[in-house]
This record gives C-alpha cells, structure tokens and sequence, in this order.
DNA sequence: TCCTGAATATCAATTTTTTCGATGGTAAAT
DNA sequence: ATTTACCATCGAAAAAATTGATATTCAGGA
C-alpha cells in the first residue's frame, strides 16, 4: 500500500470515476485501473463495484476513504511543519571550555535568550580534545576552542580571534609597572596555571620549551575564576587571556606585566563540522556569534 | 513521499544503522541509502546527519518518525480494522415488491433481527422493472420479483419459487364452493386487482388476451392487504398469490374459486447482479432466505 | 603504524514496477 | 442506429527501485 494508490484512491472515490481522476490527476485511465486493482489485490477485498460501467464505494472502500483521508492529513501536516518550524523549536548544544562558558553566560546568554527565547541552548565544557571528539562524533553542534589555531578540513571555523594573554599579577606585586621583563624574571616567583596539558597551557609549556624552560606552578587548577580570585590575594603570577582578567584589571586589583620576550598567539575559534546540518537555530546563534564581541 | 521510504525510515531511526536497517528489512544497504536520500530530496531537509560513518537523526529527522509512526499506525489500524470487520457492520439494501416487503417484514424480518443484530436492513419497495434498474445501477443490493420467471445472464438468481396463485372471493360469494369454473363464468363480475402492467397483473392481462379475453377491474390498488380486505367485504373477485390471502383463507373469511382452465406461472426470485460484491452481510442475509421458507 | 572491519556513498547494470496507448465490450445518450 | 462514455485488459515502453561492486573514511587491534 503505498501513499500514490491511496491519492489516487482518494480522487476516484470523490469523483466517482476512473476516468475523471486520471485526467484530474494527470494519469491515463488504465493507470487508474491499475492501482486501485493494486490496492484491492493488496488488501483483498474489492473497493469499488463495478455494475455497468458506474462504480460505487463498497463498505471497506467507505472505510479506506476514510483512512487515506487522515493518513494523507498525516503527510500534509508533516509538510506544513517543516516549512513552518523554520522559525520555531530548537536546541543546540554548545561546548566551550571552562572559561568561556562562564564568559559567555555571563555575558551573552541572557540577550541571546531575549531574542531567541525558543532556542534552547545546552553548554557543556570540556577541553579541546574533547571538544574535537565531540563535534567529530556529533555530540556538540559547535564548539569553542582556546587553543592554538586549528585548521583543518573537516571542520568549519566560523569565526575566530587572535587572543590577547598577558601575564598577570596582584598589583601590589614587585613586578607591577616594571618595563621590559624577560620570561626568565619571572619563571621561578610562584605561579597560578590552568591544568596541565591542556588549551592554552598546553601551548604556554610548548613555548617555555622551546627556549628550555621549564615553569612548575605552585597551583593548578582548571576554574580561571579561581586563579584571578587567588592572584588577586596572593603574590604570583599567571598567564591568562585578557577576558579572563578584564575585571580585576580593571578595578586595579590585578595587573599585566610587561614580559616582552614571550609571544603566544592563543586563539578562539567557533567550529562545527563540515557535514553538519545547520538548523535555523545554529545558523541564528552563528550569526549572533559573529555580530557580537567574541571577547570583551 | 511513499510509505516503502517511511518504513524504511522508521527502522533506520530506531535501529541507528542503514546496514541493519537493510538486514532487517531484506534490503540491500545502497537501498537503504538511496530511499533515505529520496526522502530527504522530497522534504528538502536532512533527516540524518552523517558524521563519521555515524547517523544521527536531525530535527526534522525526529519530527518524522513521530509521524512517521502515525501514519504506519493508520495503515495497520484499517488493515486489522479489514480482517475484524469480517463479522460486523453491514447494511444491505433489498428492493421487494409492496406486497413481499410487507411479508418478509411480519414473518422474517424479527428473527433475522434477531439473529443478526448487526446488520442492518433497509427495505424499499417497487415494481418488477424499478427493481432491475436498480440492481443494474447498483442501488439496490438484492431485488425479489414477483412476476413471470426470469432469467438474464446478468442476474444471479439465488432462490426462486413458483408461486401458487388463485382467484379469490368472499366466503360468501356465490361461486364458493363451485367446481369447475371456467375463466369466463366469472370475467364480468367485479373484479379488485393489483395495479395495471406491473408484476403478475401484467401477466395475468397477458394470459387473458391470448385467450381474447380483457378484465376491467372495479378497483386497482398495488396494497394487497386492502385488496383482501375489500374481498371480505364486498362481492368481488381478485387474483392473488396465496401468501397474500393465507390469512383470510384460513379464517375462512376468503376462499379459492375453483378456475381450472387458467394456470398461471408466477415466480418468486430472489436476484442480484452477477458482478456484485458479496459483503459478510448480504450472504449471511441470502443464505437466510435460502434455509427458510419463501412464502408460507 | 599498518591492517582489518564496519559504516555509508556512489555508480552502472539489472530487475521490477509503473505507465501508456490501443483495443474491446457494454451501457447510455442522441 | 450510431455515437459517446466508461472500465478492463494487454503488450510495449518508460521509469523507478534494487542490487552488487567499489570507494572512502574511521575505529580499533596487532
């Protein structure tokens, strides 16, 4: 029983002809005898009685009328959703790193949620790795990397940013408005890092290598919220993206130092995978994404 | 949109897999593919995202199984809907001469009802030619004629009788009792027939005329039971089946006059069209009259 | 790191299904 | 009596579905 036999059912049944619904339908009328033939071999019963060239619904014709009705209602509704729904519903799964998340809760996500208040958006952190799995295994619909530049094929970077970092201290710390620092100043006062390993620090570590160093932090810890909370009670340093630290540099609690000799470019970049399929809401939160500060 | 590619949906929603979806359903996997991508095509939208050899359904992907459910759901509903249905329902449509239909509805009608609750019978009435045209057109299911015995390629004749007729007469008639009349002994009395050119009227004008005889009747009326009712009464004559006159004769208000030179042969057939569907509730009916006694 | 196995996409060939056009028979209309 | 309208049927043609082989990619194991 397939959906063509119950339309043209349908048709037959209305017009109570065989050669009106081939025309209405744009068939010849043998197709028409066809497929209701079809139709009635398939369930086994008759669905018109043919007495003198006149046909009429038998019972179980009254009653398949009836259900191809709703069943082609069924489709049509389905349609009609599909064109509609363009607008409405929506999830979308977000994974950031810790930071980030924060950020853009904090920042983003009640204006997002003003003007798109059906979207409903789901964040998860993790690290880039597993952000990498996720999009790859289609767990996370976009994901935001602070990391070194990523590019690669499968992936598309919607938007990404060069990321300001600095070391950062209290500004009671010997160091504050000291010019021209070198790494090597200040690589054995106590430090504050994320986890070891991972994003950014992974890339900080890589650099120190490079010139053979080496920085043991006297702290770990992934929260950057926690890092700029101890900083700003404890004399040590940091190494942190500018919008981790905005506030508190801000309000004079932390300050930058002036290391020169160490250059890190950290970036931020919104990826999804190439096969992905961008549902209205993605491509909304994409746009809104990119009209926005990534970072402020 | 054909119900091949929803089922096939279905089983690959719930199953994950395009490749056990085709084991399941018998399919080859580049089957399963391209009906999925058919779908898709129609509906314009993904229905699973493909990353990493994984499907995942989509939005719309998600939407559709839910109806896609549905409609499957519709489809089996009429199916068992057919098979239960075997039993149930059913309306029949008998076309009888005024006189049978009355019959039938006094004699057979209660028991039938009975019997079969569940269908329901719609009477009408009309004469010999009416109830052909009828089965013809399909208006009627099945027509009992009273009237010369037919026989027409066309017809299925289920039961057919032939009908004991006599000329009947007040107890009190002169010609009670008699024997041997002759047709033309009693041709000028007053005679109360059925109405002109219709059922065994005709016939029994037709039997008349080759015998160069014509009956002007006092009285025409197709109702047999006022008919009846009139011979009691009066001094008249009419020329009835016995089924109508059973009851009088009986009580001894009618009797048969003894006309022995003019025998008629008028039949009772139960008919229908040779291309009619027979419902559950129309065999049931025709066997019914079949074990039991046609006029009594 | 290099296989192997598992998963989907794709393409040409084949099989199946659908459609058409012509024909025939019958009833209704003119 | 002739024409028209209607449905069934059949063989041929067209279209669609299915297959099998092949390609590609990823995951997992040796």
């Amino acid at each position: 029983m397939e959906l063509r036999n119950l339309i043209t059912f349908i048709h037959v049944a209305e017009l109570g002809s065989f050669t009106k619904a081939a025309e209405q339908l744009g068939y010849s009328q043998s197709t028409i005898s066809f497929q209701i033939k079809q139709l009635e071999d398939e369930l086994g019963c008759l669905l018109f009685e043919r007495i003198n060239h006149t046909i009429t619904l038998t019972e179980r014709g009254h009653e398949l009328v009836s259900y191809a009705h709703r069943i082609c209602a069924l489709t049509d509704e389905f349609r009609e959703n599909m064109s509609k729904d363009e607008e409405l519903s929506g999830r979308i799964h977000i994974v950031t790193p810790d930071s980030v998340c924060e950020e853009m809760i904090s920042t983003h996500y009640k204006d997002f949620h003003n003007k798109y208040p059906s979207i409903s958006v789901r964040f998860s952190t993790g690290d880039t790795g597993d952000m990498l799995d996720k999009i790859d295994h289609n767990e996370a619909d976009v994901i935001i990397t602070l990391d070194q530049r990523l590019f690669n094929k499968d992936y598309v970077i919607a938007k990404e940013e060069r990321l300001p970092m600095h070391f950062v201290a209290s500004s009671n710390s010997k160091f504050a408005g000291v010019k021209d620092l070198s790494i090597k100043d200040i690589m054995n006062e106590p430090f504050v890092l994320t986890e070891y390993g991972q994003g950014y620090r992974r890339i900080f570590d890589r650099e120190l290598a490079k010139r053979s160093l080496e920085i043991t932090p006297v702290l770990e810890i992934g929260r950057t919220d926690i890092i700029t909370s101890v900083l700003a009670e404890n004399d040590m340093i940091s190494f942190l993206p500018d919008f981790v630290t905005k506030d508190l540099i801000e309000s004079g609690k932390l300050c930058y130092l002036a290391v020169t000799d160490m250059n890190i470019d950290i970036w931020k970049q919104l990826i999804y995978h190439k096969n992905k399929w961008l549902s209205r809401s993605m491509k909304t939160f994409i746009e809104y994404i990119k009209a926005n500060e990534f970072s402020n």
